[in-house]
DNA sequence: GCCCTGCAGGAATGCGCATTCCCCCACCCG
DNA sequence: CGGGTGGGGGAATGCGCATTCCTGCAGGGC
């Protein structure tokens, strides 16, 4: 129980070993390391310094946090990082906070929405500075109500709150411009010569989904098209999910000439679908997706798609979190940009 | 300055407040919502939860850290979410933490290696349970010295450390048979009738590029193929980096019918600019990686690889940082799995 | 009927730090 | 040379909570 099985437990060094160290009061060390308001004469505030690093001190973040009745925390909620339309909002975002000296935690629902209640609740058990809801896909209509509540609650006690894609909680939100986005792929396809489309519409329940899958009906309306009820099909809003949608259409048979998937990934899964199928790709169909997600680039053909810039999106939820909170909840909206790529080709 | 603004100052409901509304003593409100080793009377009890709940009362986490001594941070570093391969392992890691309870901060360190010091100096500063550094790419030997005394400086404050895939710190590591997991695939590839191959070995400074070379040239080795130095192009460990290895690989006029990129994503870069330069795939070259991202699982041709399995690898970390330490820093071994897609056709 | 034991509630303490308040001292002005 | 002023050091306070210690009370054994 002597002295060295007391530093092996883990005691750290605290700011009043380093203010013993340097001679000094507990008060003097603390305003030498963090400059507050107060100056520290020269020769102290080296002594001070010189101590702490010779001490290896690392200030209790915790104890500042509950000193000062704030915290560098920030939230980030997300479904799932491995899903690479996330994890590129989430790396825009973290970069973000890095510039701001934040601390991004994160957290996953992994599809369960309920949690992200829980993680709202939690972070502001952790007093987080702020938190970043990103993709809410809550649609039942109490668990909504009670996110709302839960967001309230944690701006009632201080914290900020921004979403990314959302538009039924009234709070900062980054909006992605899906239904513009797809209208103007439709508008494209349309120019390249199509006349007849399927979509692969993914969950109906996603307010992303259906905003695709609605712009991308008006686009193609604006050119004189109409989508048939009977070639949209839904389905998961992953690759298998794409896969599966791409087959069950072509069992009920289509005519399309073009398929679009509401996103990427899904896309992928279609083409994959329908090589599987026999039908060869481009000519057999054009095919095209959502997201412009980097690590597909590469596919063959090359994916016409809609860009969206997902590293913005997280910084710019990071940025607004960071701002003073506005009387009326801002929103910042973020466009897509059609990129034709070879799985569209003109249509002869 | 009445009661309303106090309030919309931002002020949370403490647990004093939680007491009062229950009419019970601080302490009796602590150990009915914590269930301590007391135990509080049934009515109490009742009260007490009755009180918090209509208060919305959620404990300060920062109170309870500094009064406990410890928190259920732990903290993961690694090189960048968006990149698939460390998105799937903090995945894992995540999910992992979560059933333990546990918050994970995220940090990124974006190419800039001397960082990762600075994370775990902060990540000690948070008092942070344990710390999961992925894929540590730190090759400077003082910048690993001073990484290595900031681990030890962690572990003396009472914190728990993890690697995954590095082996120059003595600390609890996931290590993944990179160098085996190449071997088989040379073997597998000389099984199908390669006899020249060349090699897109990325940074030459990553232990992980540079061991999965190693095995490649001992895996063709064994079926009596050798390696010329020629034929191995370092670059870049991106996508970007296996394409422009391809190319200067071309370029120089290379006479190996299978390639082999030390990861999916430069195989990928590398399958871009054969296509590029007009080669046919496979037939005009055969093309190898390592991981199996899942996101690229629909590249085509298929892409031949070595089979990971990335979410174990945080998820094996987060389980090594949640035991009691061992005397000895534990070692925790990951194999590969090879897998033969259309990538790599039997040579005729 | 009395004392001892066990249980449970409440007051008090301390975690590590920022910050406020107090006070001393040096310097400047008259 | 005295009083005033300001800069800066130090003691004390409090952040919100877990936990220890103290105390009161009920129940059981003699």
């Amino acid at each position: 129980m002597g002295e060295r099985s007391e530093r092996i437990a883990g005691a750290s060094v605290t700011l009043l070993d380093v203010a013993k160290a340097a001679g000094v009061s507990l008060a003097t060390a603390s305003r030498a390391l963090n400059g507050s308001t107060r100056r520290v004469r020269p020769d102290l505030h080296e002594r001070v310094l010189a101590a702490a690093e010779s001490l290896h001190y690392s200030a209790n973040a915790q104890a500042q946090a509950m000193a000062r009745g704030r915290t560098n925390i920030v939230g980030l909620v997300l479904s799932d990082v491995a899903d690479p339309y996330f994890s590129s909002i989430a790396a825009g975002a973290i970069r973000a906070a890095e510039e701001e000296q934040l601390v991004v935690t994160m957290a996953c629902t992994f599809g369960r929405e309920e949690r992200e209640l829980e993680y709202v609740a939690a972070l502001r058990g952790q007093r987080a500075r702020a938190v970043i809801v990103v993709g809410s896909r809550v649609q039942d209509r109490g668990l909504l109500d009670r996110l709302a509540a839960e967001v309230r609650e944690f701006e009632q006690a201080g914290g900020r709150v921004a979403f990314v894609s959302q538009r039924k909680i009234p709070a900062d939100t980054v909006v992605v411009e899906n239904r513009g986005g797809a209208k103007a792929l439709a508008e494209a396809l349309c120019g390249l010569g199509h006349r007849r489309f399927a979509v692969l519409a993914g969950r109906s329940d996603l307010l992303t989904a259906r905003d695709r899958t609605t712009g991308f009906r008006e686009g193609a309306a604006r050119a004189g098209v109409r989508i048939d009820a009977a070639d949209v099909v839904y389905g998961g809003f992953t690759r298998d999910g794409g896969y599966a949608a791409m087959i069950e259409l072509l069992d009920r048979g289509t005519e399309a000439t073009c398929v679009f998937a509401v996103n990427d990934v899904m896309a992928v899964g279609a083409m994959a679908a329908l090589r599987d199928r026999g039908v060869e790709l481009p000519s057999g169909m054009a095919v095209a997706g959502f997201d412009d997600i980097a690590t597909l680039r590469d596919v063959t053909p090359a994916l016409t798609t809609v860009r969206l810039p997902l590293e913005e999106l997280g910084a710019g939820a990071m940025a607004m979190v960071v701002q003073e909170p506005a009387e009326q909840p801002r929103i910042r909206r973020v466009r897509g940009e059609v990129v034709l790529r070879e799985s569209t080709p003109l249509l002869a």
